[in-house]
DNA sequence: GTCTATATTTAGATAGAC
DNA sequence: GTCTATCTAAATATAGAC
């Protein structure tokens, strides 16, 4: 494969056959297969938050995930979109509790716009919640999206995908910070993002420079750093004397 | 290739059989090959910020340096080794200019600490110049250490080359921040680089977002918003009402 | 130092039996 | 849905002539 650009979901053939779970009537039918699925996807998630993309092969994620291993082209058709469901399932998740967290946000501050700090916790604290219940996977997605996020070759997937939660909090910060001209509003909320990358990624380089005292593990930790960081900063970029 | 760490610069075999062009009296003798050798790292830096490590073939590299597909094993060695000589090359540069952009900083502080906004300048100004002068190889560059960065596979080899710098920063932030606890010192050093990053690596995501209005290659513009987000989180973190 | 040719392994994807 | 077997292309790396 050559080095092309990877963009929309192409469901080549066979791709996604079937919902992972369907209600019929009262129950919750799991149909054969399901699981299959849900392990190959936790291994994809795995395999390439650790080596990228092209680090890793078909049949390594088969392996971790003790499946055969022409069993990811019948499920997902191809290595792509094996990609883009791992990303998908869980932004939907992040995307919805953000969007609520910022709805609450709004309903408590009544009339007037709701701090930065709120908007910044709306956030930031779905996605850190998630890593600090030290579930591996969705540790395993974020390091994925940050991998994802800095790579011009995935941004338009990514971005599909992303764009839309990006939307919504730019208009909040916006309202919040009237006197931040329109340019800075965007950059800030890029370096939000690249804040919250520095957390999500896990690398152990903060271990290292810190010789342990910080830990990458320790969220909560990070997000009482991450919030009082990004909201001074989106303020300075308010400010009149910039 | 198994999914393993990249560590140490491991020269193989007959990995840089030379330094690049060698002093000899006054004149500098550029050997037969040295054009090679540059051909070869410069198409390897673009290919890498492209695509990352595994994303691109050597054959692919060796097309876009219009050279023979077996010169890279002869030059480098391995692959691995190749990404670290392309991004030795330039660390050490941008090193050499933090380092003394810092001293000058201390020395026109006299016998205080500068200020939070001139060691973040400090640390910005020499990395975001070389990107503003349209340089290819720079803009390629800090795409690509944009990738390592957020790769845990690679962040001993970037870590080894990239943490020099990063301890003369943070005895510096300290010395500005008295009130800021260790922890904040060291998490605030992660944020400037993630915002930083968010520049470098230079995705196109912020002209989608913004519809244009800002711009990725627009440097100048990035770095008037940078310092002062980061210089404003930084000293948040430091004051007592967190 | 550079090239041709090739060894060796591994990749993504598929056909068809069960 | 799952498995065995395999196709085809591409990868890294090397040997040896020039």
């Amino acid at each position: 494969m050559k080095a092309k650009s990877v963009a929309a979901p192409k469901p080549r053939r066979a791709a996604a056959p079937r919902g992972n779970a369907v209600a019929r009537g009262d129950r919750v039918v799991v149909r054969r297969g399901d699981t299959t699925r849900l392990s190959i996807l936790d291994a994809a998630e795995r395999c390439f938050a650790d080596s990228g993309f092209d680090g890793v092969s078909l049949r390594a994620i088969t392996e971790r995930a003790k499946v055969d291993s022409a069993l990811v082209n019948y499920h997902f058709g191809t290595k792509e979109n094996l990609l883009h469901e791992v990303i998908a399932r869980r932004a939907r998740i992040v995307h919805d509790e953000r969007v609520r967290a910022l709805e609450l946000a709004r309903q408590q501050a009544g009339t007037r716009s709701p701090s930065v700090e709120a908007i910044v916790t709306a956030f930031l604290a779905p996605m850190l919640r998630h890593l600090a219940e030290g579930d591996a996977g969705w540790r395993h997605y974020g390091s994925l999206v940050s991998h994802l996020d800095v790579l011009p070759k995935f941004t338009a997937l990514a971005s599909g995908v992303l764009d839309p939660t990006a939307l919504h909090f730019i208009n909040a910060l916006r309202l919040a910070l009237p006197n931040a001209p329109e340019q800075s509003i965007y950059w800030g909320y890029m370096f939000l993002l690249g804040s919250m990358v520095q957390v999500m990624s896990a690398t152990g380089r903060i271990e290292r420079l810190s010789r342990g005292l910080c830990r990458s593990d320790d969220v909560e930790g990070a997000l009482r750093e991450l919030v009082p960081f990004v909201s001074g900063g989106l303020r300075a970029l308010g400010s009149e004397s910039k």
